[in-house]
DNA sequence: ATAGGGTTAG
């Protein structure tokens, strides 16, 4: 080693004796090699500008191509392309390479237009663009989806020759797949002289991006049948097409990342999205703790991936645990990640939780309001989502379709009917946003809540869309909160025509039925389920406990404790009885809710989930319950005289919502 | 050199 490589050392030289500077008679000579090394060591921009300087006296440096190479490049790794591009004006004697560089210094920073114009300006020097030049600049077509550039610079390959070259035909396919060219793009990949990985990822790329599921797992077949290895890239190149999908996909995927030879994070990371795109939490955090395990360190991607099927399972343990590892590694700030957690204590009913992240973050987005103000939605504080809504516009940002579902839905939920209704005119009228499907639902929600039916209705009738069951369903729901009979048949009606498999709304007509007295028509339609073989869901509850979930079923009698927690149960129900409880046992009316008929003598699930915390947390721990469907009227009443009988905080996240039960009173003032 | 992984509602 005969130089000095170390760029700290250089800046200390350089600050501490500034004079050095002052005339270039003074300076020290550098040598090429010195300069070199240091500036492939990529330093800051402080030291690159001082080392600039010096380079610019020292006339032998300055005229050197190598050298302006190189600190174009360190420019650019600084995100300073703007400064390569006046090092490139100074080159002399420009050639290919010199272009090169300045092209991917600006498509490395994203500048991806500035890119675009120096490719175009290179046959003005009569440079012609080679087997570098292209896989850069098709890069850049391929990001902003600039088809016309793209088959431009496509003509210009054939041109010249390079359509053989394996690293031009890559760019070539991404550059149609990201364009939704997929027949020229499964053109340019069946022609390709030779392939390797990256060809057919970007195919596969491709089609998952249309959605078009079945061709890109296809694609990943082919390759697997020229035994061509898939790796991580060809698992995260799959993902947009393995959202919502069929139960055999997700298998698919999972017995490719079992195949992997490498442990990347990527392909970690994309298997637990697969699992949260595909509903299925619990997998995903298990192998988030496999991974944990393994020592495979998780990155911000693993947790932003992760947290929302935390939220899902309002593992709240693990969500606290993984936001101290956020915070001992560092990985704040990071705006996707806050969104996530303020996401995942929202869903855990810790709303406290939320707002610390949210108060503690340097920059927010719409979607970190959004995930506040649905917080407090769905925590039934109404007012308080109001008042967030204001602060997010004082902040300047501006609402989108999302956060005005959220508001919405949490206007609806606390009962804030002229507040709803000023919201939705701020959408439509102030901010010009088209309301979808969802926005629809939220306004039937709170007009039917609130108990304007026929408004609903009305609101239903002059939908410039088909109404679909979610919409049919919150009309239904108000229905029989507010007994309307005319209505409530000809919701059901849509219903059954629109979902004609799904249980819950049969049983909320039938619920409208017997509240009128009417048991001919509650047999009837009994019957009619029993005919179409329509099942009920059944009801499940999940508590987290001791680092895992438990989960009960109604009438649960598989947990090892089950004994103990029905004797509990009874003592409990004994106390509930003196304070003027009485459990709503009568057949019909006692499954208000969606809950199966057949367990309609059945201990309900968040009960069994409930009695089973009591008695295994200390005193005083708050208990925290989710349930697939929505808390019964029953279990409500019992829930509150629980929390004050076993002086217990009980929060109960249910399908729209939470329940925060404390001293004999829930949070949502009987309002749900 | 070329591809490819993240957050919000219902």
């Amino acid at each position: 080693m005969k130089s000095v490589a170390n760029p700290f050392r250089l800046s200390r030289h350089l600050s501490t004796s500034p004079q050095l500077l002052k005339t270039p008679q003074e300076v020290v000579a550098i040598t090429e090699d010195f300069c070199g090394q240091i500036l492939d060591k990529h330093p800051d921009v402080r030291t690159l500008k001082r080392l600039h300087s010096k380079i610019i006296f020292e006339r032998r440096l300055r005229s050197n191509p190598s050298i302006g190479i190189k600190l174009m490049r360190a420019y650019a790794a600084c995100g300073q392309p703007r400064i390569s591009h006046h090092v490139f004006d100074e080159v002399t004697g420009k050639n290919v390479v010199v272009f090169n560089v300045l092209i991917r210094s600006y498509v490395n920073n994203q500048f991806y237009q500035d890119a675009l114009l120096v490719y175009r300006s290179m046959s003005s020097y009569n440079i012609n663009p080679d087997h570098y030049t292209f896989p850069c600049v098709l890069k850049a077509c391929s990001v902003t989806e600039n088809w016309w550039v793209g088959t431009q610079i496509h003509s210009a390959v054939i041109k010249v020759g390079l359509d053989s070259n394996l690293f031009v035909g890559n760019g070539l396919v991404a550059m149609y797949g990201k364009c939704g060219c997929l027949v020229e793009a499964r053109k340019v990949l069946d022609e390709m002289p030779q392939r390797d990985v990256v060809s057919w990822n970007s195919m596969v790329a491709g089609y998952a991006r249309s959605g078009r599921f079945d061709d890109a797992l296809g694609v990943c077949r082919k390759m697997e049948s020229l035994s061509v290895k898939p790796n991580a890239g060809t698992m995260a190149s799959l993902l947009p097409a393995v959202t919502n999908t069929a139960a055999d996909n997700v298998w698919y995927v999972k017995e490719l990342f079992m195949k992997l030879d490498n442990d990347s994070v990527v392909s970690w990371n994309v298997m637990i999205a697969v699992y949260v795109n595909n509903s299925l939490p619990a997998l995903a955090v298990e192998l988030y703790l496999e991974m944990e395990a393994r020592g495979i360190e998780p990155d911000a991607i693993s947790i932003a991936s992760v947290l929302p099927a935390c939220g899902d399972l309002s593992a709240l343990v693990l969500g606290r645990r993984i936001h101290e590892y956020v915070e001992r590694k560092r990985l704040r700030p990071n705006l996707l990640l806050e969104n996530a957690l303020i996401d995942v204590y929202a869903k855990c009913g810790c709303l406290r939780g939320a707002r610390e992240v949210f108060d503690g973050m340097q920059c927010r987005d719409v979607v970190s309001w959004t995930s506040l103000i649905s917080a407090y939605g769905m925590n039934g504080q109404g007012r308080n989502a109001v008042a967030l809504f204001s602060k997010m516009q004082d902040s300047g940002l501006t609402p989108d379709l999302i956060a005005f579902v959220s508001i919405l839905s949490a206007c609806s939920h606390a009962g804030l009917l002229d507040e709803g209704r000023y919201f939705y005119k701020l959408m439509t009228q102030k901010y010009r946003l088209v309301p979808r499907l969802e926005h629809f639902a939220c306004m039937v929600d709170l007009l039917g809540r609130a108990g304007q039916v026929d408004e609903a209705y009305n609101f239903i009738k002059q939908m410039p869309m088909e109404p679909n069951d979610r919409i049919w369903g919150a009309l239904l729901s108000a229905c029989r909160v507010y007994s309307n009979m005319d209505i409530g048949l000809i919701a059901a009606d849509h219903l059954f025509q629109l979902v004609p498999e799904q249980a819950g709304y049969y049983v909320l007509l039938s619920n409208i039925y017997a509240k009128a007295g009417r048991w001919e028509d509650v047999t009837t339609i009994r019957s009619i389920m029993k005919g179409r073989g329509i099942k009920k869901m059944p009801g499940v509850s999940n508590v987290e406990f001791n680092h895992r979930v438990y989960t009960f079923l109604a009438g649960d009698q598989s947990h090892p404790q089950s004994k103990e927690i029905y004797e509990e149960l009874d003592v409990l129900v004994g106390k509930m009885k003196e304070m003027g409880y009485v459990p709503e046992t009568d057949s019909a009316l006692h499954d208000v809710e969606e809950e199966d008929k057949e367990n309609h003598l059945a201990v309900h699930s968040e009960k069994l989930a409930i009695v089973f915390a009591i008695i295994n947390t200390e005193p005083g721990t708050p208990i925290r319950i989710t349930k697939n469907l929505r808390v019964c009227g029953d279990c409500h009443i019992a829930i509150k005289l629980i929390s004050k009988i076993a002086e217990r905080e009980i929060i109960v996240r249910d399908t729209n919502r939470f329940h925060h039960f404390q001293n004999g009173v829930c949070s949502c003032d009987d309002y749900w």
